[in-house]
DNA sequence: TCTTTAGTACAAGATGTATTGTACTATCTC
DNA sequence: GAGATAGTACAATACATCTTGTACTAAAGA
């Protein structure tokens, strides 16, 4: 299990992301398998960057929480903080050269 | 829930298959989420016709047969039986039409 | 400093999934 | 019919996942 970064150390909210050769087809899978996280992905594709919470509408605060850390460790975002804000965006450069037409297959899958 | 066939039916090993309009990414995606079962639909795809007791060198009967109903259930494959012998086959036609470069992104991107 | 907003941590409950063991049916061959 | 083979059914365990509630931190603005 991936270990995030302990209350020790000195830069703050900083998070885990998976190595390269870490990201697996399977995680990649199985965190597009569920409706929110496909949906947001899918916002992330057109955006360039977005905030966890401007996607409120879909569900609650936590729930939003948990499914951005399940696509982080998947390995298909990162992010980084300004002031209080968050700005996510896709990691396509991993995933297409290490599973090239994955992404493309199924966000073109869904118009 | 999907419903089997009971026993009181006349045709014997009649398996329950979801309509094309049931079939959803989501439940495409997890299914191809686990090692197993996208071995499995990349044999599939190579093989045209496999029997599920091929692949008795990835694990066991009872967890084959639990990974070709997922398969299944996701409207990912069909199957027909001869004899004692189930031959199975990927129902690419409801899929690529409804999820046109889906598979083929799946598929094509482990090499 | 106080309040508000963005976001996280953690626990808990409900549910789903992967795997195995045991027992069973169905078909073929002898 | 007897035995072997292909395959299923079901229960049980272990584990992962989704969701919510409660409580917390971190930063901005007044």
């Amino acid at each position: 299990m991936p270990q995030e970064t302990s209350a020790t150390d000195t830069a703050p909210r900083e998070l885990w992301y998976p190595e390269r050769e870490d990201i697996t087809i399977y995680g990649i899978l199985a965190a597009l398998s569920d409706p929110t996280r496909l949906e947001i992905v899918r916002a992330l594709a057109q955006h360039e960057e977005r905030c966890p919470f401007d996607f409120l509408d879909i569900t609650s605060k936590q729930n939003l929480t948990h499914h951005f850390k399940v696509l982080r460790e998947a390995g298909l975002i990162k992010s980084r903080y300004e002031g209080r804000k968050k700005f996510v965006w896709l990691r396509r450069d991993p995933i297409d050269e290490m599973f090239p037409g994955l992404l493309d297959g199924i966000l073109g899958a869904v118009k």
